[in-house]
DNA sequence: CCTTGACTTAAAGTGAACTTTAACAAATAA
DNA sequence: TTATTTGTTAAAGTTCACTTTAAGTCAAGG
């Protein structure tokens, strides 16, 4: 199947303008052209895809075009791409530990509000009841004496 | 404890010039002054812990501002804190399951170079063997002929 | 007394990732 | 035939979150 550029906004959910970018800055090599006019193939969606990955978890647009053009120069990069890739699920895997270590910090916070709008105040709050209640440490946090 | 500005910069980590920034955006309400020069104690501190929270979670500056001058306006304001906090916290557990999602997808970029690489080659993979392998579906992928 | 170093401000500058604008081309519907 | 729709480009504009700059204040040390 071949999409034109609002159809291939609409599969990807990025919009014409955003397509149109990446196009520019090299993030879609080898897209066809008719009178002018893009024309994408399912391959170019899939590398979309990709892109909105790399791009979601924090990859700079300029490494996603290195990477892109690395894998259009074929099996020499193989190594190259393997180490982009393999840095980039590390980066994952560290932000997803940092995001729930903030997860915790506003469970506390979650907690905090609970108690204080049950006790209509928050210096009615006795913070060591997190730990007794939830087993959990409080994290630090304003609103605490210590 | 108080501290200087370049104190409190080693201590949370930040720039002395981003907390000026923050304190000018009203991130930081009722910060000292010992001769126009600001004074941190431990729960300014503490607060631009939260900040980093709210920050690294995705939160923007505005609405973290939103939140400090709720704060400061006393127990009023519980229940729009809460419900700031609770979306937040929400948004964090969104985020976590939208990189765990990209997680696989880069999963199957490591196992597929993996293989490239002791092949020799991209074109010699067989990606059937992917869900034969690691009992995982092959996400969607460039590289792909379907 | 003077220099050094750490602080202050307002304002301008930066970089990333788009988005918008303006002007134009080609195909299609009325 | 004309109007509308959908595409094109280059260039300028926007937003966000800072960062840098320039000019100044103030306390401590030599």
């Amino acid at each position: 199947m071949s999409y034109t550029i609002s159809e291939a906004a609409e599969k990807t959910g990025l919009p014409p303008s955003t397509i149109r970018y990446y196009d520019k800055e090299g993030l879609l090599p080898n897209i066809k052209r008719k009178n002018g006019i893009r024309v994408f193939e399912d391959m170019d969606l899939r590398l979309m895809g990709l892109l909105t990955c790399l791009k979601n978890t924090g990859m700079p647009i300029k490494r996603i075009r290195d990477y892109v053009e690395l894998t259009s120069k074929g099996d020499d990069t193989l190594q190259e791409r393997y180490e982009i890739i393999k840095a980039q699920r590390q980066f994952v895997l560290d932000q997803i530990e940092q995001l729930q270590y903030y997860l915790e910090e506003l469970d506390f916070k979650d907690w905090y509000y609970n108690k204080a709008l049950a006790a209509g105040s928050e210096s009615a709050i006795n913070l060591d009841d997190y730990e007794k209640e939830t087993g959990k440490k409080a994290p630090d946090d304003p609103n605490r004496e210590n």
